[in-house]
DNA sequence: CTTCATTAGATTGTATACAATCTAATTGTA
DNA sequence: TACAATTAGATTGTATACAATCTAATGAAG
């Protein structure tokens, strides 16, 4: 029986080793547009569907207001987003893209391809991982 | 053909959320070790080879100089680990378990078995998944 | 023996994460 | 209608990450 101690042995490592080097190798691809790793997720999710409140993009990316609050009025900042008040409830804000922000996404459009590139994984490594990570996730989310 | 800017469709998404999902669940472990998930890495470095400078240990978690130095310097003062320059060498530190690091070994040998529980991950599963990681650590650092 | 390049850590500055707390707005209910 | 409970965001405080720069020590070449 091995050492349960051992890094290798920790299911932990590998996605924290992996999750970081992936953002570190988006980052030259999303320099050019002016947005972070975080950020990029935050505008996929936007431009999936426009005007959603901060509660509902952190539910998509699980994340907080905490993270969320200083991030987004990063984006607003750079003239991405606006952060609007709901009038029928005040406790929401909108979340809207600018037009500037729209039409960051003709860009953003090639860096899923250049990144698959960049990491060098082939299409079925590709979608073994996306399945066995789905199917995981099902699994954890299980047990919420 | 779908979107290829769907969050879903990123490789990394899952490889994001699935990472900060595991740290938090090691967070209430961790925490009657009064010990991070980052620290936690480093004792698991150090517990498997004793005596190491921040660069080995750094190759080992991946992580530079400005993530360790403070960390280690936590560590340092919760009195499970020395830093020690080394005097072959002033460039380096030797980064040294105390007793007290040396002995929580014990107490944190039960997590890795606790972790798998709270994950509610089959050991099936579980190996599937690391051989799929294990694969994509060795494409992804090929094209290093 | 000196000087220049290299190396290991430390430091600085920016950007997350996230628990915990706070605040204002809304809702449920007696 | 009052008023407690709930809810969405904002704020605070702590702990990473990491690029970029700095510093001290070592090594290498003339």
């Amino acid at each position: 029986m091995s050492n349960p101690l051992l890094l290798e042995e920790q299911l932990c490592f590998p996605f924290y080793a992996i999750s970081r080097e992936i953002t570190k190798r988006y980052r030259p691809l999303l320099e050019p547009l002016g947005l972070t790793y975080p950020q990029y997720l935050v505008m996929l999710v936007l431009w999936e569907k426009d005007q959603q409140s901060l509660k509902a993009v952190g539910e998509r990316l699980h994340l907080d207001s905490g993270t969320l609050t200083p991030l987004l009025k990063k984006l607003e900042a750079s003239g991405l987003i606006e952060r609007i008040k709901n009038p029928a409830d005040e406790r929401h804000i909108q979340i809207t893209l600018t037009e500037k922000g729209n039409s960051l996404r003709n860009e953003a459009e090639q860096i899923p391809l250049a990144l698959k590139e960049l990491l060098g994984v082939s299409e079925e490594d590709f979608e073994l991982v996306k399945q066995t990570l789905n199917r995981l996730t099902i699994k954890m989310n299980g047990t919420d």
